[in-house]
DNA sequence: AAACTGTTATATCGGGTTGATATATCGGAG
DNA sequence: CTCCGATATATCAACCCGATATAACAGTTT
């Protein structure tokens, strides 16, 4: 049994829910709009995309309506573009592999996005990214969740620094300190978050409010 | 040949430099002192440790002789236990094997500190835990591309939400508005760093400041 | 038309990391 | 004495990263 949920698989499966992609088309859209966030290698998403075909989360689909691929140069070009069309399996005029995801796939994406045993940084943010497929109790237990693995963290590396027995190298100190901000600043943030859902639990008919407040900083 | 820096061989060197230790209390003090910045497993504790012995970089100061490898099938725990108690035993004699860095191994420590091909968040941090031992020139150069990246990054991402064709999740701008004012402040520390280490280039005899004024936050 | 340069597209490899698990010794509590 | 938790080393499958190979196609230059 896989160890937890795998981020890689919950975003491709999150960015199939959207439309059909292939491979390279996947990679493109992660590092453009989740950049930020996490990273995919050729040689993690590849293999991704095989193991979520071989449990049937995803298949190999018919090539979505694109740009005509209309030779402009007399009949050599489409001869090609017929010749590899004729082989087997729903391919696009290039060598691509469009997938789309399968109920199962919906249903793994579910269950990966609502499984409580993801903890580190990676995998909270990417949850959070697709948090609008969860519904309302979940958000705010990986919420709470978080916040209290923050707050244990943060107070421990506290406690370990203060009854420091030896000298620790000089910016040791330093980046600890900024990292216990940056933590500082994340648990603020989380705390927000729990605030603004737990009133809109009180008010169900409330939308989701993307906080607009955030934008006049550095 | 292994790809740039491995962060934590670079750690474990680091970690030597200051006293002999063995494989478990290695552990114990990364997660103590530095387990805000990083985390390491058993699994590549020990195979790294085994790397920077063949390397030569640490060696075994008060080894016991390797156990063979018996098939754990098979019913020879006695001898093994026998065997371990051939050693001879300064305190406690267990099956300890204590480490310490030879000449060899601070020649990479410096190598690898130095080596400016490291670029993902935690190879910085680890990188600039350890700054006291490189030079300021090569420290300013570490800050300063440290700095262009992060500019860079944000940036881009900045542009890739704001040319957005699509609507994308909802939650995924918030997180990534998140990620962008956590990297402003990364930014911004940076800057600090850069700032002080100019002006202590400029009056060479200045010690190194760690700054005081960020002690008084959330 | 040929030759180039860059983008699209899939795939594989070595080496390293993770999280789990196995094994065994030791110190102290009951 | 026995149980239990901390100490201590090691291994495993599955997985990820960075690099690399291969190739079709697009647009421009020669």
């Amino acid at each position: 049994m896989a160890t937890g949920t795998n981020s890689l698989e919950l975003v491709v499966l999150g960015l199939l829910k959207e439309q059909d992609m292939h491979g390279y088309e996947l990679k493109k859209r992660m590092t453009e709009s989740l950049g930020l966030i996490m990273h995919a290698s050729w040689g993690s998403l590849y293999p991704a995309l095989a193991r979520l075909e071989a449990k049937g989360a995803v298949k190999a689909v018919e090539a979505r309506p694109a740009i005509p691929n209309i030779p402009m140069t007399g009949s050599l070009g489409g001869e090609r573009a017929v010749f590899r069309l004729s082989g087997e399996g729903p391919r696009g005029s290039r060598n691509k592999k469009v997938y789309g995801i399968t109920d199962i796939g919906s249903a793994l994406f579910s269950a990966m996005l609502n499984n409580d045993s993801e903890i580190d940084e990676k995998g909270f943010a990417i949850r959070l990214a697709f948090a609008n497929h969860m519904d309302s109790e979940k958000r705010l237990k990986m919420l709470r969740d978080r916040r209290d693995l923050i707050l244990e963290r943060v107070k421990s590396s506290r406690r370990n620094s203060e009854k420091k027995r030896f000298a620790l190298e000089p910016y040791v100190e330093l980046v600890l300190e900024h990292f216990r901000l940056n933590n500082s600043s994340d648990l603020a943030w989380i705390e927000d978050l729990i605030a603004k859902e737990e009133s809109s639990i009180q008010t169900p008919e409330t939308e989701i409010m993307v906080s607009q407040e955030v934008q006049d900083n550095l």
